[in-house]
DNA sequence: TTATTCTTGACTTATACTGACCAAAATTAT
DNA sequence: ATAATTTTGGTCAGTATAAGTCAAGAATAA
């Protein structure tokens, strides 16, 4: 329970938020200095803030452009599957997951219509490769490498659920 | 607050791009001096718009001939099968790429319809997943982690192009 | 206190655009 | 035929602009 604290990244955050759900599309561009003008903060605030808080975890995607007509463009990515049952299945992987379970739970969510079979490779991928640098690379114990595995299932079902 | 005007080069892009939808062949061909008298700009501008927009790594292959009835033909490529398209999306990522670079190609590779937008987050979370264990949990340094995004990205676009 | 999150600024990198100079292919003159 | 001329396109370096990174210090939460 926190009290109304605002801090100034809370503040853009807001802002940018506000901005998303003006704009129909969910997307929008930005002029990093512009916005740090704005606020009256230096450049790289506005980078904190969308590291922080427009990250792909959260369901959003970031792309922008140096230079000359430099931009920043944050897009909210919105998806009609079940949010709700996503994170239930968030909560389903729970603090560790083996290999074999997070393979049984991916196999039911394609089942279900709830990731497709491409979206299922690129995970499993993601998944056999955090074990094997673990494994061979970080010397991390198995149940630790279990723990990430979690984390990091966690993160990719949730950023699917979000938006 | 000022949203990011267009910039020359995109408004030249954009007019390529709609010659080459509208040829069917996937192929066109262009004046170069013509083309800088119409956006009202230096000829060099125009390589400037091939060489950043039309590259190979945006799937196009610009060929051109000087002198008299000189041309510069634009060519978008297609991929007869998998095998082609793994060995040229590994070799757009190479040995190493950056957080930057990465997003850059997985922005390119949306557009070009190559990854959904979901896909393109999965990745994204993946990528930042490792590159945050790699930073706090592993100690790698920065380099290697370029390393290592470039090994888990390769692997990811190539079991999807394989499958 | 200790850990986490926020904020800042110095430094780095990327992009857009121009113009001067270079290179090649076709045409014309000798 | 050969050389000169004309017509194209190519390259590169410089200038201006704008975003990214990183690490250290400040503020806040636990």
């Amino acid at each position: 329970m926190s009290l109304p604290s605002s801090s100034l990244t809370q503040i853009i955050e807001e802002y940018i938020a506000q901005l998303l759900e003006e704009n129909e599309v969910g997307e929008i561009s930005l002029r990093r200095k512009d916005l740090a003008e704005r606020f009256g903060c230096v450049p790289s605030q506005i980078n904190y803030v969308l590291r922080s808080r427009f990250a792909p975890e959260n369901g959003f995607l970031v792309e922008s452009q140096r230079g000359g007509h430099g931009y920043i463009k944050v897009i909210q990515l919105t998806f009609n599957n079940c949010d709700e049952e996503v994170v239930h299945l968030a909560d389903l992987v729970g603090n560790a997951i083996t290999e074999q379970e997070s393979r049984k739970l991916l196999v039911n969510l394609q089942n279900r219509d709830v990731i497709s079979p491409r979206e299922r490779l690129i995970i499993e991928v993601a998944l056999r490769s955090q074990e094997e640098n673990g494994r061979s690379l970080f010397d991390v114990s198995p149940y630790r490498r279990d723990l990430m595995r979690a984390e990091l299932l966690k993160k990719i079902l949730t950023s699917l659920a979000l938006g």
